[in-house]
DNA sequence: CGGCGCCTTGAACCAAGTCAAGCTCTGTGG
DNA sequence: CCACAGAGCTTGACTTGGTTCAAGGCGCCG
């Protein structure tokens, strides 16, 4: 039986939740048992790129990475970033529909797509994680529409800010510039830095560096993404 | 062999797109052989509501369905259309994130999740095209959000037109008021009326009737969209 | 024929983009 | 250790396009 189809509610030991792209357990140790090749790429470098060939399995050891698209008028729209953990590769077809990026000096490991395939032939619970991570993708991505049809600069940083780890009441860090939280949320860069700014008058929220935010009070920002 | 994971262009007979919801000859099989319950939704009746249990998979005979989602500040987001053929429900998790409501009178073939399941873990090229329409929810709502990313108003209403049905040099015909593509594009009822005036009086598009376009200039709308 | 949804259009306002300038941080080389 | 350079961030002034507010038209169905 695979886990994505159930509705309820008996998940398998170790099931990651449908938000996340967080590998299982059980796919961890298959990137193992398949030998993953280990990379390492500094800061900045490109780690696929649109269109080429999807036939690589990727999972991020550590660092952190920007997914984003170019389109035709030259500006790019950045569809989402990742951290620790999560996978990358088994949601897109046979060519990559976008670019990934280290936005950190990044460690990355990598198995052949066509391996992994082969695994989850013969196991199910790969093929439940995989599918899994597919829908995990969908999630976020409806998340980032959802966040994108706001009206307001504000409401979307907001809504940003609070989607980011260490969200609730805590600190923030943020591993990319200002340039790519604009072109997540469909904003130039002066928006999303006038709109940091006025967050911090107001006291929501405090800047301990430029890219390290503390959230003062976690409900204004609940409030103005509404 | 699961078709999701392969990057080799050897897909199964009869595999659809990854952009489309529309069942493969098997999943539509599958249906029959479940004894689907067919059901029918007049002009504006709710087949599911957000929150409630995602227990069943549905494909639609006829008719247009929108998906959308009620957000805290009374606005709504419409985050798909879907036609017939198309299927809904596999993308869901425990429980529905969106409420979905017939355009037009709708009928529908709803079959058990849990049905489903039991022939998907006995037949793997269920289990592959359930995933497979997955990915194409994925693809779907990452459009959406370079669709609601773009700046202008009318590039995304280009935008939108051109993903339409027949809107390569033809008529589109459009099920969805003025606010449910509003809703969907992020923009006032009003905008998306100028946006479409300002099309007709460039002679972009012309208007059949309020519901019905015709494309006169399409390579206009794909510059436009950018 | 009247009423009601749905759509269009005009005018005024305002928030985000654009243009332009200056600041801050970081890393590097003298 | 300090000076410098460059990338990244912030801020101000102005412009513009989308929302808001308000009014009116079209078309369908009872």
């Amino acid at each position: 039986m695979i886990a994505a189809l159930q509705h309820d509610g008996s998940s398998p030991p170790g099931a990651a939740g449908v938000d996340t792209h967080q590998a299982s357990p059980a796919l961890e140790a298959a990137f193992d048992r398949l030998s993953a090749r280990t990379r390492r790429f500094a800061r900045g470098a490109e780690i696929f790129a649109e269109g080429c060939p999807a036939d690589k399995v990727y999972r991020i050891v550590s660092g952190a990475v920007r997914i984003s698209r170019l389109l035709s008028d030259g500006r790019r729209q950045v569809c989402d970033f990742l951290y620790s953990g999560e996978v990358l590769g088994p949601e897109a077809g046979l060519a990559h529909r976008t670019t990934a990026e280290a936005m950190t000096d990044t460690v990355i490991q990598v198995v052949s797509r066509k391996a992994l395939a082969d695994l989850a032939a013969s196991d199910l619970s790969i093929t439940g994680e995989l599918w899994r991570l597919s829908l995990a993708w969908f999630n976020r991505s409806r998340q980032h529409a959802l966040l994108l049809a706001r009206q307001s600069a504000t409401e979307r940083l907001a809504g940003f800010l609070l989607a980011q780890e260490g969200a609730a009441s805590g600190e923030i860090e943020l591993p990319m510039t200002r340039q790519d939280i604009g072109d997540y949320l469909g904003l130039t860069i002066h928006t999303v830095s006038r709109s940091i700014s006025q967050l911090q008058a107001e006291g929501v929220i405090e800047l301990l560096s430029q890219r390290r935010i503390r959230v003062l009070q976690a409900s204004a920002l609940d409030h103005l993404h509404g």
